[in-house]
DNA sequence: TATCATATTGGACAGAATGTCCAGAAATGC
DNA sequence: GCATTTCTGGACATTCTGTCCAATATGATA
């Protein structure tokens, strides 16, 4: 798979592209080894054979170079939506299959940018979601469903809820955000109209 | 509320637990102000009115007195589970609900705490999730259920499965998780032996 | 209250990393 | 080939970190 690094219309410049096609391989070089905080701009000149000064030229810090990396490796997924060989009607979403066969192409990239290091905030919060979620999951799961991934799955769901229930202010209120949550976890989406494979009926 | 501050059992020298309160307050009071990554140890110890010598007695370093000042607020959480007023079989999860309780609560120092400053790894996949999700649920949602936290229970669930799933060393084929994923975000986890409210027959 | 133990303080210090600047060397585009 | 642009390496000021110390202040205890 190609990558395309194109960042504005006019860089023709072999020298620029070159610079910054090693700067963004070095970065992805070196974050499975040492993951991303413990990185400094030295760091990235040095295995990208790059003097330092030449950095500045091109990006404002370490976290711009990560940005125009991410977005140019997620660009080819934006892009290539054939939507190819699954029938519609048959699938809730179309964006999760592509997403991860890329994260599986790009496995070592994605397993070092997602990788929580543990020194996070959220980190801390998740770590504790996640064992109240696996407390109340263990023992009890509907067949077919690996505990692990369900636990996943509604920790993460449930984060992103209470975050974004804060951050717009909670015009829900607690009983009703809650109940919001508690019937997705329990129905999910459940679109009317979609034929959701034949998992229903193994519902007994 | 009260926040239980008692890190170890002996702590009991009224100055350790003055300075160490202090500095969490600080630390609290900072975040909403200014973002925790741009806090520096000198400007918590500044607010504190605490040397910043005296810091380092106490902590390692910021993300030490984050992990402390986070820790004493979720054990109040922990603690009190006396499963209070909702009878049992009717709920999937005990945890939310105290969960979002708490969030109210304390609700501008989760906002802080839970805030992405946007300049995160996670921040931007986030993004780009979450508007891939909007654009496949919108228009066609069930009654009921706002846009929005679909929007960001989906995305919330499909980020933290694809991060578990990758540091796992993705032993699931790239199907068998996408299908877990579909499945789960159209019928949530529907245990056999649990009434569900009575939502389901809302679903026509 | 007197005394001892412990905590706090401010300042100094070295080290790491950042971001800027410049003049010379090298490569590119035309 | 020549003008233009980019790369380079070194120097520089700045910020933050983490450690150390002697002087001082405060809590614990009898």
């Amino acid at each position: 798979m190609k990558i395309d690094r194109s960042d504005d219309s006019g860089t023709i410049d072999r020298r620029v592209a070159r610079t910054r096609a090693m700067l963004q391989d070095a970065l992805i070089a070196l974050i499975p080894e040492r993951g991303y905080a413990a990185l400094t701009v030295e760091d990235i000149c040095e295995k990208a054979n790059i003097g330092r000064s030449t950095f500045y030229t091109h990006y404002a810090g370490k976290d711009e170079l990560r940005t125009a990396t991410l977005e140019a490796h997620l660009r080819s997924l934006t892009q290539k939506r054939p939507s190819s060989s699954t029938e519609p009607g048959k699938r809730l979403f179309e964006f999760s299959l592509p997403m991860f066969e890329h994260a599986h192409a790009f496995r070592s990239l994605h397993h070092a940018l997602l990788s929580s290091s543990g020194d996070t905030i959220h980190d801390q919060l998740r770590d504790r979601i996640r064992r109240a979620v696996r407390s109340e999951l263990a023992g009890n799961m509907p067949a077919g469903i690996p505990l692990e991934f369900a636990v996943q799955f509604v920790s993460g769901a449930f984060l992103a809820v209470l975050a974004w229930w804060i951050a717009e202010g909670a015009s829900l209120s607690v009983p009703q955000i809650d109940e919001l949550f508690q019937r997705m976890a329990a129905e999910g989406i459940g679109f009317p109209d979609v034929d959701v494979v034949d998992a229903k009926p193994a519902r007994r």
